[in-house]
DNA sequence: CTTGACCCTGCACCTCGCTGCAAGGTCTAC
DNA sequence: GTAGACCTTGCAGCGAGGTGCAGGGTCAAG
């Protein structure tokens, strides 16, 4: 089942062959050779490495990080500690960015609850929205 | 106090000429008109102007609807019903955004605790990151 | 011999909100 | 007259993760 061609493999890995290409670019994928006309071959642990990489995806990681993973893998280490540093920081990344969309979630319920309250009268004086900026200034 | 240049405009709402150059590309803020040496300049709206849309911008508005409420401004309308509904849409989007990120923490969270748990001679067995894929699959 | 499905390279483009640079004109102070 | 601070224009680049296209080569079937 070894040797198939980029087509195939974007179509097992459920990526196309342009992505595949961009991530040979990145140095996270690399053909095991090319055949006479040029043509990029691979092998199962291709999309192994594919899966790997959309795996690691979903949970936040970006290309970048993920390709530190792979270079340590191929250099036949074991990632483990460097995995698990990536982790623990894209864990208090997260949190971090859903605090701030915390605030802003109360802030846009504050606004939107505002706006109910307001006279369609009020929106005619001066100012451009007095929704957003609030009745007479803003903090 | 009317009839500032580009740059004491810039000075006195905190932001760059450039900002000032590429808001203006993008419609949201037109000088009143130019001098004789092609110098634009600005009333005392344009400050205004740039303190609403410095507000918007931390109501996580985009720069593209900020442009559609002054519009309606510009056009003598009350953008008031655009406004709130541009408010409630960004209200919804927080909060799918905030839902995903409280999985995502979930997940990274287990990973976490997890790879805590490994024992490190399983990280030498096959695949790449059994951290990231699990034991031997993923979902 | 031609059609169609593949493959190759390299480059431009997308979103979003700027930022920086080059090459020039202008204005004020000394 | 010259230095320095301002202004003008236009265009390139960032980061992130791709997508799309042009212009070509290759291969198998009919």
């Amino acid at each position: 089942m070894g040797a198939v061609l980029i087509g195939t493999l974007a179509e097992v890995a459920g990526v196309s062959p342009q992505t595949i290409r961009f991530y040979e670019r990145l140095g996270l994928l690399q053909p095991i050779d090319r055949l006479g006309n040029g043509y990029r071959y691979y092998d199962d642990d291709a999309v192994d490495r594919l899966g790997f990489i959309q795996s690691a995806q979903t949970r936040g990681l970006t290309l970048a990080e993920i390709g530190s993973i792979l270079e340590l893998r191929d250099a036949d280490q074991r990632p483990c500690g460097h995995v698990t540093q990536l982790l623990v920081d894209k864990l208090a990344d997260v949190r971090a960015h859903r605090q701030q969309l915390a605030g802003l979630e109360v802030e846009l319920e504050r606004l939107i609850e505002a706006s109910a309250r307001m006279n369609p009268t009020d929106c005619t004086s001066d100012g451009i929205c007095q929704i957003i900026t609030g009745p007479t200034s803003a903090s």
